[in-house]
DNA sequence: GTCTATAACGAGATAGAC
DNA sequence: GTCTATCTCGTTATAGAC
């Protein structure tokens, strides 16, 4: 007997989804399992059951974010032009910020000292998938001469990350989402061909 | 009878200097007063006489770091050329990372929705007043020539900033700080005049 | 798979002696 | 200004019934 489509999801994506959203917000560390059981209308106990300690829920946390990252990455890859794909790359952090959201893992990144050691090995991790997606396009880019810019790709791969990373940060506090979007345009602009 | 001269500081300066690098390196909900006063030699009840509330004790630390960030400009304030300057403010940060620490101003900013209202104005009042100096040093640089960018120097001057916190945040996870000098300087190099 | 109940601990904070 | 002692609450986590 299969089971019953619903529109709803349950069970343990539910769960994320709730955390996800908290995590992103509040930090790992500004959210417990108090805050998702209330929201659900469960008890903490019954979270226990799906995600036994914290840290096997940041975990999961970080792997699912992880992965879709990974398909919104792979999505953009089909773009014919590499300037587009770096566009397509900025406004994945741009929708992010739109849902009063922080990236995830730019987020962890804050809390990396206090984060269970599974969990800081997975945000490493992402940022490392991330600078080598655009060190292979913004490389791609300047053969084809629709990128310019000096010096190693790595080292302007990372600048993006932090760029983007760094505007979340700060336009968050400013209280201004729209200053992202500044920062967003002035950091791509630079890497407009002459 | 004036005070007796020593080396060592006491009392509140004291306090703020353990619960600023704590709070640089964990986060101001990644450290209690427990371990401030563990590493004192103290109790937290003399904790609390100095800082009745966590939250007084936070409002404390932003604004001795905004002072002291501030007095920092100054100093860079009496460069002679505008490149000049915006290397001392990159290299402001770079001294931080080099203690093993984020900006405390980043780091508030991503807990920035658990913090105590006074402490979010604070962070915001922090950010605003550099970006306002780096619009100034940007703009004289642009009318001198010694510095080239396109677009409003408000925008230019957030994506420094955003450059150098987010380069912070994510060198500090990938556990190579010469990341951070790595995109600080492709930062910078990109208000080089041609 | 979800519940009630509770354990075990750490957090911020206060009272009152010294 | 620092101490001991205590309070209250929130947190992660477990045991065991349903």
């Amino acid at each position: 007997m299969a089971r019953e489509m619903t529109t709803e999801t349950s069970g343990a994506p539910r769960i994320l989804d709730v955390a996800e959203r908290l995590a992103q917000r509040r930090g790992f560390n500004g959210f417990s399992y108090a805050d998702i059981a209330s929201e659900l209308g469960v008890t903490k106990a019954s979270l226990h059951y799906h995600f036994a300690s914290k840290a096997d829920l940041g975990t999961a946390l970080i792997a699912r974010y992880a992965t879709r990252f990974g398909e919104a990455l792979d999505r953009a890859d089909e773009l014919e032009d590499e300037r587009a794909k770096l566009a397509a790359y900025a406004e994945l952090y741009a929708g992010v910020l739109r849902d009063d959201r922080m990236c995830l893992c730019g987020m962890l990144a804050a809390e990396y000292e206090t984060l269970p050691e599974a969990m800081q090995g997975a945000v490493a991790r992402f940022f490392e998938d991330n600078e080598r997606w655009l060190e292979r396009v913004l490389e791609a880019g300047r053969e084809q001469g629709t990128l310019a810019f000096a010096g190693p790709a790595r080292d302007a791969a990372l600048l993006l990350i932090s760029g983007l990373e760094g505007a979340m940060l700060v336009s968050r506090s400013l209280g201004d989402p729209s200053r992202f979007d500044a920062a967003a345009r002035a950091l791509l602009a630079r890497f407009d061909p002459a």
